[in-house]
DNA sequence: AAATATTACCGAGTG
DNA sequence: GGTAATATTT
């Protein structure tokens, strides 16, 4: 191994060496966090410790993925390193101890839209929504739900904090809640917030908490800030006895705060030990300093109590980010798409320029001009390929082959079928329900389409079922086929765009085919899922033909690139308009873009546009609050922009005179 | 009564 | 672009 020395200052020294015992590692962005945890591993490795005795845990998909390839370039054997999301972790072990905790069955994951559906499914069973129209929607009461489980509250509190408007609901949805939950235990169901609180669970129970932490003698935890109070006590009962486990976070990159993530976390880690060692890292080895002048400039404005100020230690100051108006989006990712493409001509290599984004839709006009230039990207964050229509749909299929007791799945198969509705579809799921075996299944549906209009699409349905279930389970590729054959012309029917989804199945079916095991790759799916890309890659793409990314900022965390552009810094984009009347969440908006800006290494640019639409009605963009205070703005160069409108010059251009007698001529055009 | 077509509404971020 | 309420057809 290298010198330690030479490649890791003091302060990270001393975390990579310290091998016992609890250390937080407090210290703000490009501070070399992630490379102290790159380090430590690769360290305890050339001590002699198995790799696999070192768990590598943080919160987001990426940063867990970045955080292992980092380690793993250094030796090969970190690729052992056991290591994920919180989630992920938890699944395993979840399908590990499954029967030793008591399910007969295998596990079901639920991805959001299953469980709100699952929800809504409870609700209408103890007639909710009969009693009173306006009781809460499935997404609502999802949100309430998950909340109070993230953040360890009970629901009331969450309702009357949140949505006061729906006090009068408290009970009923306090029963839902109860519902929901013994619906999924029935039916071996498990949606994301229950992956935590078994895990929790099975970490409190002696016998699994002995079988599930023996083999893992170190634990470090990445992006602390990001965990909530359920990760955080998983995280104290890892450490267990011998307490070896090292956490790194900022709390000024706190940003999950809608997930119940808390930074009170981070802060009370060392109460929970007597001997907690608390390492701080001064030097930005990042960016150039004038990138940091101005995330320093937003973090003065920030009312944290833990005041930090990054240093570069790069001997290039660089040159203050870039601020461009532009009037509209289109205008802006024209600009942007031209300046990827100039800054290529330059010799950044593409994947080295990141755009970053508040919410994915911004960035629509901008991949119209990419493609229109022939410059690959890949999107990160924002809707998911596996939550759109059809991808569910297809993997529905999978699903009932897996399990046919799967209702949710059924559901949305039976609908898709031509002259089929909901009661009938209420109907064939309860008799599926009593069916032991898909020949008795099939049978039930054949009963049901004797006269009817049904009878014909049930027909094909029950053909392409005794097909699929003829093929071994492992033969994921067969099994996608015959099923995407049969979805294909229905396909057609449902969706105008078919030939764009058509695309997105055909990439599913590669990444599929992939797997030896459905169960494993419907798991897989829903815990960590593909990214839609536009242009297909091979999994082993050199980094010189690796695409441009382009993230939102959340997705962001923990990665960098020389070049980062943050388009629609807008008041109303970041911070978003529907938090505005809370405190707390403009402060969490205000880190958000913190965070962006210490992505970047060499070079920043920001871009806005004044031109907004909101529900239809034409409205004026302005500069971000989080920008405007002079110390901030004065950190930034306009100079090289468009000059800034104001609303009143701004309106004057967009209601230009009109000279000739327009609504004649088409009415001449009409009448010819 | 049930399925399907139409309209009206709303928009975040993650696993 | 998707869902939920509402109107219309079968
Ligand atoms: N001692 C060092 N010498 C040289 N380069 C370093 C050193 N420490 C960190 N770096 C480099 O600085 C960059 C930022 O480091 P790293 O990603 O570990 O920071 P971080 O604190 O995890 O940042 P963030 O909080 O944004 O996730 C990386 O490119 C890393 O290689």
């Amino acid at each position: 191994m290298e010198d330690l020395h030479k490649i890791l200052n003091e302060s990270q020294y001393e975390a990579v060496t310290t091998l016992q015992g609890p250390i937080l590692v407090i210290a703000g962005a490009g501070s070399g966090k992630t490379r102290v945890i790159e380090y430590r591993s690769l360290n305890l490795i050339t001590k002699g410790i198995h790799p696999s005795s070192i768990l590598l845990l943080t919160f987001t998909r990426r940063a867990s993925q970045e955080m292992i390839t980092r380690a793993s370039r250094h030796d090969p054997r970190c690729k052992d390193i056991d290591g994920g999301t919180f989630h992920s972790f938890a699944y395993r072990m979840l399908k590990r101890y499954s029967k030793a905790i008591g399910f007969k069955q295998d596990l079901i994951v639920l991805d959001e839209s299953d469980s709100k559906e699952a929800i809504h499914r409870c609700a209408n069973a103890l007639n909710l929504y009969n009693k009173d129209k306006r009781f809460p929607k499935k997404d609502t009461l999802k949100t309430i739900i998950s909340m109070s489980i993230n953040k360890s509250s009970p629901i009331s509190e969450i309702i009357k904090r949140e949505y006061p408007h729906f006090t009068e609901y408290i009970e009923d949805i306090k029963r839902l809640a109860v519902a929901y939950g013994e619906y999924k235990i029935k039916r071996a169901y498990i949606d994301y917030d229950d992956m935590l609180i078994y895990l929790k669970a099975m970490l409190e129970d002696q016998g699994l908490r002995q079988a599930i932490t023996r083999p893992y003698k170190y634990v470090m935890i990445d992006e602390y800030q990001d965990t909530n109070a359920l990760q955080g006590a998983i995280s104290i009962l890892l450490a267990g006895k011998t307490g070896n486990i090292m956490v790194v976070g900022d709390d000024a990159q706190s940003i999950y705060g809608f997930r119940g993530a808390n930074h009170k976390n981070i802060m009370d880690f060392p109460s929970f030990f007597e001997n907690c060692k608390i390492i701080r890292l001064e030097l930005n080895y990042r960016s150039y300093q004038r990138i940091l002048d101005c995330a320093n400039a937003l973090l003065n404005t920030m009312d944290n109590k833990y005041q930090k100020c990054l240093h570069s230690v790069k001997d290039n100051i660089g040159v203050r980010p870039n601020l461009y108006f532009f009037k509209n989006t289109y205008e802006e990712a024209e600009w942007i798409a031209d300046f990827i493409k100039d800054s290529l001509a330059d010799g950044v290599p593409l994947h080295h320029h990141a755009v970053l984004c508040r919410s994915m839709y911004l960035t629509i006009p901008l991949q119209a001009e990419l493609s229109k230039r022939n410059i690959p990207y890949e999107t990160y964050g924002g809707i998911k390929f596996y939550e759109t229509a059809h991808v569910k749909d297809i993997l529905s299929y999978l699903k009932i082959k897996v399990n046919i007791h799967d209702e949710i799945a059924w559901h949305r198969i039976l609908m898709l079928l031509e002259g089929i509705g909901t009661k009938t579809v209420e109907r064939l799921t309860t008799y599926i329900s009593e069916q032991s075996s898909i020949d008795n299944v099939i049978k039930v549906l054949a009963s049901h389409s004797k006269n009817s209009k049904k009878a014909h699409s049930l027909n094909s349905l029950i053909k392409v079922l005794e097909n699929a279930f003829q093929i071994n389970k492992n033969d994921v590729g067969a099994i996608f086929d015959i099923f995407f054959e049969y979805y294909k012309p229905l396909m057609k029917n449902k969706y105008d765009d078919w030939h764009i989804r058509i695309n997105d199945l055909e990439t599913l079916r590669q990444v599929a085919s992939r797997y030896k095991d459905l169960e494993d790759m419907l798991a897989d799916f829903a815990i960590e899922p593909p990214e839609r890309s536009v242009y297909a890659q091979e999994p082993e793409t050199k980094d010189e033909d690796r695409p441009l990314c382009i993230s939102t900022i959340h997705s962001s965390k923990g990665l960098e690139w020389d070049t980062v552009i943050i388009m629609g810094v807008i008041d109303g984009i970041i911070p978003i308009s529907f938090c505005l009347d809370n405190e707390e969440e403009i402060e969490e908006e205000k880190r958000l873009l913190y965070v962006a800006i210490t992505r970047a290494k060499k070079r920043l640019s920001l871009t806005l546009h004044h031109e907004g639409k909101r529900g239809g009605i034409m409205q004026f963009n302005k500069l971000s609050r989080f920008l405007t205070p002079p110390a901030v703005h004065s950190s930034l160069d306009v100079s090289l922009s468009n000059k800034e409108y104001d609303n009143k010059t701004f309106s004057q251009t967009q209601i230009p005179t009109c000279s000739s007698d327009l609504l004649k001529k088409i009415f001449e055009y009409y009448r010819n």
